[in-house]
DNA sequence: TCGCCTGTACCAACCGGTCGGTACATAATC
DNA sequence: GATTATGTACCGACCGGTTGGTACAGGCGA
C-alpha cells in the first residue's frame, strides 16, 4: 500500500480513464458500473470510496472531457498568437477534422452525445453541458472579434451568431460522420464553413 | 371491439404512438418497455402479439417518426409546385425552427438523438438511420439541382455538398437548442443558413 | 375456429448502491 | 514499548428493485 502525494489519486484517475473511454462509446445510460469497474479492475466498494454515485462519476468524466479538448484542440488554436484571428478559426476547424479522421469516424462528440442523451431528461448534465457550448462559442466570438479588429472581417458580421453557428454546424457535422461513418461528410461541411467565413471576410484581408 | 380493416391495427399503432412520445424524450434505452405498456395501456402479453422485441418496436417507431417527418416537413415544403427551389429550401428552414419553437426546445430531433444514441453500439439502426439521412439530403440535393436548373444557383455550387451541410448544421442546431433550451440559437443557425445560400445564389436570380 | 386481447406468474440478468470486513500506516495513550 | 485508536484504501457479497422476455390459461366477438 503506498503511500501517495495529498493531490494525486491514482485509482480514481484510473477508473475516471477507464468510465470515459466506456461513456464516450456508449454514453452515460448504456455504460454500467459493472462495466466500468471490470475496464478499471477497482472494486466496488473502492468505487464509491471515490464516487458517491455515478452521476457524480458522469459529471467528473464530463470537466475531464471538457478539460481534455481545452487542452488539445482551443488552446493550441485559439493561442497562438502568432496566428491571424480568421486561421485561428480554419485551425480549429481542421482540427476537429483531423480527430474525427483518426478515430475513423466513431464516437462523435463526446459533449455532443451527452447533450444530445440527457439535455431533456437530467437537468443537472444539462445545465453543465449548456455551460459547456457557452465558453467554447465565447471563445470563438473573441476571436471573431479580434478579426473584425484588426479588419478582415467585416464589421455587419456578428461574431455571437457567427460563433453560434459555427459550433452548432460542427456538432451536427461530427454526428453525421459518425451515423454514416464517411469522413466526407466532415470534410465537405468544414470546407462549407470555411466558405461561410467568406461571406464576411473584408477583401484581401483575410 | 370494433371490427378493423386489414391493414389497420389500433392497438398496435397505440402501442407506436405512446412508445414513440417516449422515445422521443428519453431515448432508447431509457425507455422501458413497463413505461411504454404503462403509457398505452395495454399488456404485456398484447405487446408481444404485435412486436418480437424492443428492437422491432424500436424500428416501428424509427419509421413513424419518419413517415410523420416526411409528410409534416419535407413533402410540404419540397412538393410546392409554385415555389421556386431556393424558397422550398428556405421553407425547409423555417419549418424546423418553428417546429422547435412549437416544442419549447425540447425534445431535440428524434432521429438525431437515435442517431447519436445508437450509432456506434447497434449497427441495425445505425444504418436505417444512415439511410433516412440518406434521403432526406437527397430530397434537398434534387431541389438545389433545380434550382441550378433556372438558373437561381450557381454552377460551381455543389448541389450534394450544400446539402451535406444543409442537414448536418440544422442537426447541430437542433442539438443546441436542446441542450440551451433557447429558440434563438435555432433562429441565429437558420439565419446563417439562409445567409450561406447567397453564397452560392445567382445574382438578382433567387 | 380464429384473431385479438387480458392478466399474471415466472425467469435470469442487470442495475446502482450498501455493508461488513481486511490491510496497513501512523498517531496517541498508558 | 506495547496497545489502542484513527484514517486511508480496498474488497466482494449482498440488497431490493428493474429489465426484456417467456409461457400460458382463458375471454370475447366475428
Amino acid at each position: 500500500m503506498r503511500p501517495t502525494l495529498k493531490t494525486e489519486k491514482p485509482t480514481r484517475d484510473h477508473i475516471l480513464a477507464a468510465a470515459s473511454r466506456l461513456m464516450a462509446l456508449r454514453g452515460y445510460r448504456a455504460t454500467s458500473l459493472v462495466d466500468v469497474l471490470r475496464e478499471s479492475g477497482v472494486g466496488k466498494g473502492n468505487f464509491y470510496y471515490y464516487f458517491r454515485s455515478k452521476e457524480e462519476l458522469g459529471y467528473a468524466i464530463l470537466e475531464r472531457v471538457v478539460q481534455g479538448f481545452v487542452e488539445r484542440v482551443l488552446e493550441p488554436c485559439f493561442s497562438d498568437s502568432g496566428a491571424k484571428p480568421l486561421d485561428k478559426v480554419r485551425c480549429f476547424l481542421d482540427r476537429l477534422l483531423e480527430t474525427q479522421r483518426q478515430r475513423n469516424c466513431v464516437g462523435g462528440c463526446p459533449m455532443g452525445n451527452l447533450a444530445s442523451e440527457l439535455s431533456d431528461m437530467h437537468e443537472g448534465f444539462r445545465r453543465r453541458l449548456a455551460e459547456i457550448f457557452t465558453v467554447w462559442r465565447e471563445r470563438m466570438t473573441d476571436t471573431l472579434r479580434e478579426a473584425q479588429a484588426d479588419g478582415s472581417l467585416r464589421s455587419e458580421c456578428d461574431p455571437a451568431s457567427l460563433a453560434h453557428f459555427l459550433v452548432a454546424a460542427l456538432e451536427g457535422a461530427i454526428l453525421l460522420t459518425k451515423v454514416t461513418k464517411d469522413i466526407q461528410i466532415m470534410e465537405t461541411c468544414v470546407g462549407e464553413l470555411k466558405s461561410h467565413l467568406t461571406l464576411y471576410a473584408a477583401v484581401g484581408r483575410s
